[in-house]
DNA sequence: AGCACGCCGACT
DNA sequence: GTCGGCGTGCTC
């Protein structure tokens, strides 16, 4: 650390009027050991009273009259509070990822408005079990689904109350519907308060499942590791179905009541509605979520509901993390290797390394739990290399056989003559499904090039003028740009050659719809796409109306494999397997195997047997190869060989500087320099690739470049950013630097 | 937020 | 003449 002279302190955080630095002077005796992220006590206001504050910024500009500017009194060690802890969370990210300490704090804090505390409701069953039964099977009988969900689930749950929201959000019931019942006298709608006395709280606490060996292993070996006072990162890697949630429910079970609390992380997709479930009947109203659809008001009631101890678990996804806990004992992961806990925009952290260091900064420690069905390379080779201790989950405890996987070569398939979208396989399976009224589904993995629109006879590619992404053809004959929204009606002719041979390629979900009704015109199909789910609710909404049997196939995008169970699903058919192999990005083969092993997993999870077909123009990739054979130690071995041969992460780490302008040549010039510059620091192994415009080299009119740097040494990728950091900085302050934009992002998992 | 400053009415 | 009410504005 530079021996800075002025830092920039924020010194309570709490209120408006002094939400913003405050600039004090580092006295000599404090000379490098005041940093980024330092509780301060401050002389402040008139009185100079002692107040702690922050360090947001280390600088030797003065941004004040400099005798007016006080001196920083001492650094305050010694305190630990959650806000502390906060601080120096969000310093590490903003070190560590590069962002500006405004974007760390930003993420970090858990910021809006306190609102007028809304009153949380419940449901719960007013008529006796046997009278709800019977209008139960007179819902059923009138095709009344809605009321039939309902009562399914407290007849299930019987004395339970469910959530409110959880009713009308994850079981696709209207309020309409929850006011009818209650006004007829089924149910009960009860509020927050009403449930506050002591009396009915009792009602929620459930008997813990009987575990498995295998889970109570883990378990048992956790906890044992808790008692002795070590804190570890542990991997359960677990097949679909292994009862890896009962585990996570006995660990936070026994973390909890020794006094402290636990943070669950999900991908929002994947959390279903039987798994929330599970935690509140586990956990009663000690548990709350927070969604990505809730307002920012409702998230900072969570918040405050965690920081005041009325709350010991919490789920959510990635920005869970944060949760102001007084004493976080454990950290639980669920499908670590899902892209979505990789943040997107500045800091972009990724959830799983972030979750370490905060179980590392909290006092007293907390452990981290991963868990996976196909693990991403990062965890596993850390598990292999000791750093994380590895648990296994090898039983299916849900019962159902697993099905038989077979690929269908489409290369094969067009010199036999057959130029459907369809392999005679899946045609022949498909129809038997159908016929017998089993169901299917059948996913199109449209990362990569699905859906443009070219000239079949020059080539040409239609594109958008302003993201430089090829155009998807929708239904209605427009050509629509997926990163602007931009739109143009399709043209019949092709611009360029003038040629009449202008069609899209064929591999939407909505070609694959069409497809499914010329073959099956009897058959019932639901769509699941970006499309179709751009509404609230709509996605739980169709996966619901899957699960009711209410459409024989259903056709989506990745979406439709993540973690949802349909117990009559008896056939899983891969349109075009090979897709994301052509990402151009080195995950690619990682994503593609994860995508197959759980498309795989969604079939015969009921009694019968099912089948997979995986139709591949690559039937010989090893991504599509084990995957087909659900061995993932075979496609590890595969997949870390290459990673290790091309020094990739996991094994060497990458820095990726993304570089926006508005001006081409300004930004190209701007992205030489900044290479020049990092090679100037003579670091030594560090390989540089670039700069090049980006996959998406323009989005809305700003075009994006990047510099890829590789290097063993992840502190060394963070000296190169700290000297482009600096150098950036000094630009901005001289007022030179107004067009171009630079970002960091560190081991990449999404395309740039 | 917290605190000083200040301008006004009530009180020994 | 002085004490204390709270309204206003500033804090590096």
């Amino acid at each position: 650390m530079a021996d800075y002279i002025y830092a920039n302190v924020i010194v309570d955080i709490s209120h408006e009027k002094v939400d913003r630095p405050f600039q004090y002077r580092i006295p000599d005796r404090l000379m490098g050991r005041v940093d980024v992220g330092s509780p301060v006590n401050i002389p402040f206001g008139r009185g100079n009273n002692v107040r702690k504050g922050y360090v947001i910024e280390l600088t030797d500009e003065p941004q004040w009259e400099v005798d007016k500017i006080k001196e920083i009194l001492d650094v305050a060690e010694d305190t630990v509070s959650a806000e502390d802890l906060s601080m120096k969370l969000a310093a590490w990210m903003k070190r560590h990822y590069g962002s500006t300490m405004n974007a760390a704090l930003r993420t970090v804090i858990p910021s809006g408005k306190k609102q007028n505390r809304q009153v949380h409701k419940y449901v719960s069953l007013r008529l006796p079990e046997r009278e709800a039964t019977e209008y139960y099977y007179e819902c059923a009988r009138k095709k009344q689904t809605a009321r039939e969900r309902i009562l399914k689930e407290l007849l299930d749950n019987p004395g339970d109350r469910i959530p409110y929201e959880l009713i009308t959000s994850k079981l696709n019931v209207t309020s309409a519907t929850l006011k009818s019942l209650s006004d007829k006298g089924i149910i009960r709608i009860d509020s927050e308060e009403y449930f506050r006395n002591p009396v009915a709280a009792e009602t929620t606490r459930y008997g813990q499942k009987v575990l498995s060996d295998e889970q109570q292993n883990i378990v048992d070996s956790v906890v044992r590791d808790y008692d002795e006072g070590k804190r570890e990162t542990y991997l359960i890697h677990g097949i679909t179905g292994s009862g890896k949630t009962e585990v996570y429910i006995a660990l936070i079970d026994a973390i909890v009541k020794k006094g402290r609390q636990a943070i669950v992380l999900i991908p929002e997709i994947a959390l279903t509605y039987q798994t929330l479930m599970r935690f509140y009947r586990h956990f009663g109203d000690r548990v709350s979520v927070v969604n990505s659809s809730m307002s920012p008001g409702e998230k900072f009631d969570q918040m405050e509901r965690a920081r005041t101890g009325d709350i010991d678990i919490i789920i959510g996804p990635r920005s869970a993390l944060f949760t102001p806990f007084p004493n976080t004992g454990i950290i639980i992961i669920d499908e670590e290797h899902e892209t979505t806990y990789k943040s997107e925009t500045m800091p972009k952290y990724h959830a799983r390394e972030t979750a370490i260091e905060l179980a590392k900064l909290v006092p007293g420690g907390a452990c981290v739990v991963l868990g996976s069905a196909t693990p991403s390379l990062e965890a596993y080779y850390k598990a292999r290399s000791g750093e994380y201790k590895l648990f296994e989950l090898t039983k299916r405890l849900t019962g159902g056989t697993l099905p038989t996987v077979e690929i269908a070569d489409l290369r094969e398939e067009l010199r036999k003559g057959n130029r459907s979208i369809f392999s005679l396989r899946l045609q022949e399976l498909l129809d038997d499904r159908i016929k017998k009224g089993e169901q299917a589904m059948l996913f199109i993995n449209r990362r990569g090039l699905a859906g443009f629109v070219s000239c079949r006879s020059c080539g040409h590619v239609f594109k958008c003028p302003h993201c430089d992404v090829s155009l998807s053809e929708h239904r209605g004959g427009r050509l629509v740009c997926h990163y602007c929204g931009y739109e143009e009606p399709v043209k019949k002719i092709c611009p360029k050659c003038g040629s009449k041979f202008v069609s899209s390629f064929r591999a939407g979900t909505q070609q694959i719809e069409d497809e499914v009704k010329k073959f099956w015109p009897n058959a019932r199909v639901l769509r699941m796409d970006a499309d179709t789910t751009r509404t609230k609710g709509s996605y739980e909404k169709i996966l619901s109306a899957f699960a009711n049997k209410e459409a024989d196939v259903l056709v989506g995008t990745q979406m439709i494999v993540k973690g949802h169970d349909f117990p009559n699903v008896t056939l899983v058919g891969v349109l075009a397997a090979d897709m994301s192999l052509y990402a151009s990005d080195y995950r690619a083969s990682e994503r593609t195997f994860q995508l197959l092993t759980q498309a795989a997993g969604r079939a015969g999870r009921g009694e019968r047997a099912g089948n997979v077909v995986i139709q591949s123009y690559q039937p010989d990739h090893y991504s599509i190869l084990t995957a087909a054979k659900q061995d993932y130690e075979a496609f590890y071995t595969e997949e870390i060989a290459y990673r290790d041969i091309l020094r990739y992460p996991p094994i060497s780490h990458m820095m990726s500087v993304q570089i926006q302008s508005r001006d081409e040549e300004e930004g190209m010039a701007f992205s030489n320099r900044l290479r020049a510059l990092m090679e100037q620091q003579q670091i030594q192994n560090a390989v540089f690739i670039g700069p090049a415009l980006a996959t998406i080299g323009k989005i809305n009119d700003i075009y994006r470049f990047a510099v890829y740097v590789k290097l063993d040494d992840y502190d060394g990728l963070v000296f190169l950013k700290d000297a482009l950091e600096k150098y950036i900085k000094d630009l901005q302050d001289a007022g030179k630097l107004k067009t171009v934009s630079v970002q960091f992002d560190f081991d990449p998992v999404n395309g740039y």
